[in-house]
DNA sequence: AGATATTTGTTCGTATGTATT
DNA sequence: TAATACATACGAACAAATATC
């Protein structure tokens, strides 16, 4: 922006500037989550700017889930790495203006899922299927309230959930557990969680307990391919809920 | 945390309870981007807390793209959208302390360009075809120096972002172009690309032509097939790269 | 072009809250 | 319990930016 090195008049430094600067500061000195910054008074000094100022760009830093503050004694300001839920909700506001629809969700889901069950061939514990039935137990029997039913979608949610927690692969796995939130929070998928879905949880049901057959089994090419279909027919079920939705959606509006 | 409703104290808010309350409030109005918030001084009265305070929580929500601030007169504080480049750059922090290798980028790259390139297969217009063929003409040849090396690779990342950006699917266009992103900010990556790479370069120049062939012939399939033969034949060549540079590498260090 | 009004941006002194010892 | 060390919060004064006349 305006930078201009070398100024005579120290122009006020500004709290995006300052951000930067610290930024670079973390990188340069090669800081590592949890290693403390200097404290908020020696920041002050060191890039010349007043508290609030300099209270601000740690703001804008904490909001980036780059740093944490601790009061009191031993407390100061800690570098730190950006979680993986704040990450989500980071990259969730941009998608909150472009409403993707039930198509570009699943698009890219018949693409990724195959591939995170593919990769988890061969790495689950005993631990790790126990996690998996104990999700699927949600709803292994008919909901008999819509609180439940809801519940039971968030759980089948949650069982991919712990297959991308369980990815070794860090990009394959966030982007996976990103596309899960994004159908946790679309209105359009809300609606359609709602309301009883006794096919959705049959065949979904059925997918899954497949899969874990080919988990067990150290089949890849099965895992792959059972998952890509457990994909295709949830996504057709979503429109079709979708678009026997709409024209009720449209009666109670006119 | 700290919830506990039903204070008599009203304990001063801290910057992230109004970061909160300003985000329900973009929400359940339903502003949309551009849309003015309160003033300074008026936010100050309305969440009772002081002009540093209320600042702090402002900075967080700038932090996160959600206002853009200006001053003087019609100035004020406006709602707005998280934009793409911002949206990387915030995602970008979380793999900062996670790098993902080579392997594992390209295992996503090669589930998600293909589709990429399929999306895009009949909503081609003349002035994107230029688009790719002006960047294409960055490493039509051999490079000179090693500046034009960097750059040619940075073009052909380029090439990929065209798409990206075209790619009628908001999900798949994001995720197309932050793969990108990682690939040019990955230290491994930077490395391979200051080198000469004549066998990237022609290979995929040619995938590239061929690929462009498929979208003028309308032809889905091809464009696909193509592209995923483009990724793995990339991915092989920066692995390739890559395991030739580390006993560089540790020659170095010894 | 210049003056002015409006709005955000920056500073500093002081007081409070909180966690460690 | 008290002392200490740190972040957190407040408010008033001042500076900078910019739209409008």
């Amino acid at each position: 922006m305006t930078e201009m090195a070398g100024k005579q008049k120290a122009r006020p430094k500004r709290p995006a500037v300052i951000c930067d600067e610290i930024k670079d500061w973390i990188v340069t000195q090669k800081l590592k989550p949890g290693d403390p910054l200097p404290q908020e008074k020696a920041l002050v000094e060191r890039f010349r700017a007043s508290k609030g100022t300099m209270r601000e760009a740690l703001r804008s830093l904490e909001a980036q889930g780059l740093v944490t503050t601790r009061t009191g004694p031993r407390g100061g300001i800690f570098v730190s790495a950006l979680d993986e839920n704040r990450a989500m909700e980071l990259l969730g506001n941009y998608f909150f203006f472009r409403q993707p629809s039930i198509a570009d969700i699943y698009t890219v889901r018949c693409q990724l899922e195959p591939e995170l069950a593919a990769s988890l061939v061969g790495l689950m514990s005993d631990e790790d299927y126990q996690r998996l039935e104990e999700t699927m137990r949600v709803y292994d029997h008919p909901a008999e309230t819509v609180g439940e039913e809801y519940r039971q979608r968030m759980a089948e949610l949650d069982f991919h959930g712990v297959l991308a927690e369980l990815c070794p692969n860090p990009v394959l796995g966030f982007m996976c557990g990103f596309l899960q939130s994004l159908l946790r929070d679309l209105t359009v998928c809300r609606r359609i969680y709602d309301r009883p879905n006794p096919e959705l949880r049959e065949t979904g049901l059925s997918y899954q307990t497949r899969l874990i057959e080919a988990f067990r089994a150290g089949d890849r090419e099965s895992a792959r391919s059972i998952m890509y279909k457990h994909m295709l027919s949830a996504w057709r079920y979503m429109e079709a809920c979708e678009a026997e939705m709409k024209p009720e959606f449209l009666r109670l509006r006119k």
